[in-house]
DNA sequence: GTTGACCTTAGAGTTGTCTCTAAGCTTATA
DNA sequence: TATAAGCTTAGAGACAACTCTAAGGTCAAC
């Protein structure tokens, strides 16, 4: 059985972190010492490990709650409930990417327009984009 | 003169935010009426333009603060302050981009290999992988 | 002269994910 | 045996960018 600082070092989490998510029910400690330290089995530590998993992927506290809950008991869970969380995550990844693209258009062009760092910014075209609504005559973003 | 709901129509931003705004520098009233109104002359609707623009383009509140402070003295700052702020931006954005990239990589793998929705979660791709640390044999974020 | 929309302020709440603190008990090491 | 490292708890604080509330003053229309 692994002490809180052990299982922090082993998945590579804080123990402030591992108490804040068991405070979340991500993570369980099966078992308590007699002075009240939390004390992790094999079962524990995998089950750390897939939060931690899922953590790096990108899902949500709330996401992997969910999950876990199907986990836990998968025969009465669908396997399309797994699928749905996936695609959902998948499109908001997909949502985010599309409007970090727009930013990247439009911060790249600011750039590629700028004589760059020749003294004051009296005549800097950045400036007078940003006071035209954007980049003049290309759209703006949403 | 325009009162704040006035600009926040105009501008696309609630009052809410525009006194927000306000208490962060970014917006100014130049007067106020009598019985203390906010009024913004046509140098504080071009100000609160300015603000919304650069918000849009995904410059943080921060981000703007510096940039106005610049628009507001061009001949004492140099346009490579500017171009600074908004290479850095950039940067932040293509490092988020990369992030979202290893997540959306990940994702459509894991759906990739699903099944779908045949029943029970009993054995499922998506579940199994996540406890084997991601996908199997494909590396792993970060 | 009343209704209802709009304005004021200070300050609290929201969301998500931690991160830290205080005050005190336990365990390992020298 | 003393000290340091590690553990416990409840709860506060941090961050960004809002968003809302309470309690009240103002203004235009009918």
């Amino acid at each position: 059985m692994l002490k809180i600082s052990e299982l922090a070092g082993r998945i590579g989490l804080s123990a402030h972190t591992i108490r804040f998510y068991e405070k979340h029910g991500l993570i369980e400690a099966s078992e308590r010492s007699e002075s009240g330290y939390r004390l992790y089995g094999a079962a524990d530590v995998n089950r750390a490990e897939f939060v931690k998993t899922a953590r790096n992927i990108g899902f949500s506290l709330e996401d992997i709650a969910q999950l876990l809950s199907i986990r836990l008991d998968r025969s009465s869970h669908s396997c399309q409930e797994v699928t749905d969380i996936t695609r959902n995550k998948l499109h908001e990844v997909n949502r985010k990417m599309a409007e970090l693209k727009a930013m990247q258009k439009v911060l790249s062009r600011l750039l590629d327009n700028c004589d760059e760092g020749l003294g004051t910014a009296t005549h800097c075209s950045i400036l007078e984009a940003l006071d035209n609504g954007g980049i003049a005559a290309s759209g703006r973003l949403n």
